[in-house]
DNA sequence: TCAATATATGCGGATATACGGATATATTCA
DNA sequence: TGAATATATCCGTATATCCGCATATATTGA
């Protein structure tokens, strides 16, 4: 029973080109550290960080520290509205010429520093 | 194809407690005018009238003129990933104090404007 | 045409937001 | 302890947003 401020809280951390592109990176990548994101987003770390730092004060992701690298990972539970309302975001910006690019820099990132996990993407061998 | 930009447009027009509210009592009522929504949402008219135009001109609603009268309705096609993020939406805010008071207040108007058809609610008499 | 009503829009002030640059903090390793 | 790296935060500026008030526009009916 969230008051009304706080959904519209946090559809609009959403309602960002950089935060949104942040989100499905890591709906995508399952986690992600801020020098990645810098690199693919192509934004000061500063920023980068600041509105990581937007998304996880509202609830969409949460931190982990390793060593001196911050990972993000998204915040869903399963079945919840939640990401229902992420996966409809996702399939309506799929087609978006700067999410495609994103995508497509996030598979060929050379991992800056040792990720644990990475889903999806190539996983044969 | 539609932007980034056209997409996050969107979603912050979602992401203002006014806006969301109106979108909401839309989607409950089918069709209200402008007075209808000055009533229930108790601010003034200007207000209202300018943030319908965002929402319009975003595409969340279209209008229909009346007479004197201008009424708004949501533009959502079935099946389409709008509809499903709107509907999480509502999801998540329906426990909302002041949505539930939104409904309540929707349910008890007295119409301003002969309303054609007004879904849902008391349709027994 | 003119008054009455409903709606839309221009304006100004208060507030919020986004960004880059500089700097502070935290962690690792020598 | 001190250098190197990664991240977080402070600051100032530019821009966007929200609101109410006043006013413009549109429609109806006399």
């Amino acid at each position: 029973m969230d008051s009304l401020e706080t959904h519209t809280q946090r559809l609009k951390a959403l309602s960002d080109p950089l935060r949104l592109r942040m989100a499905l990176l890591l709906r995508q990548a399952g986690e992600l550290c801020v020098c990645d994101l810098v690199t693919i987003l192509e934004r000061q770390q500063s920023t980068v960080s600041r509105q990581l730092a937007n998304l996880k004060s509202v609830g969409w992701v949460a931190s982990r520290r390793d060593g001196v690298w911050m990972h993000y990972r998204l915040v869903l539970e399963k079945e919840a509205p939640e990401g229902r309302l992420l996966e409809a975001v996702a399939e309506l910006t799929s087609k978006s010429r700067i999410i495609q690019q994103d995508r497509f820099k996030l598979e060929q990132l050379e991992p800056a520093c040792n990720v644990t996990l990475r889903c999806g993407g190539s996983s044969d061998t």
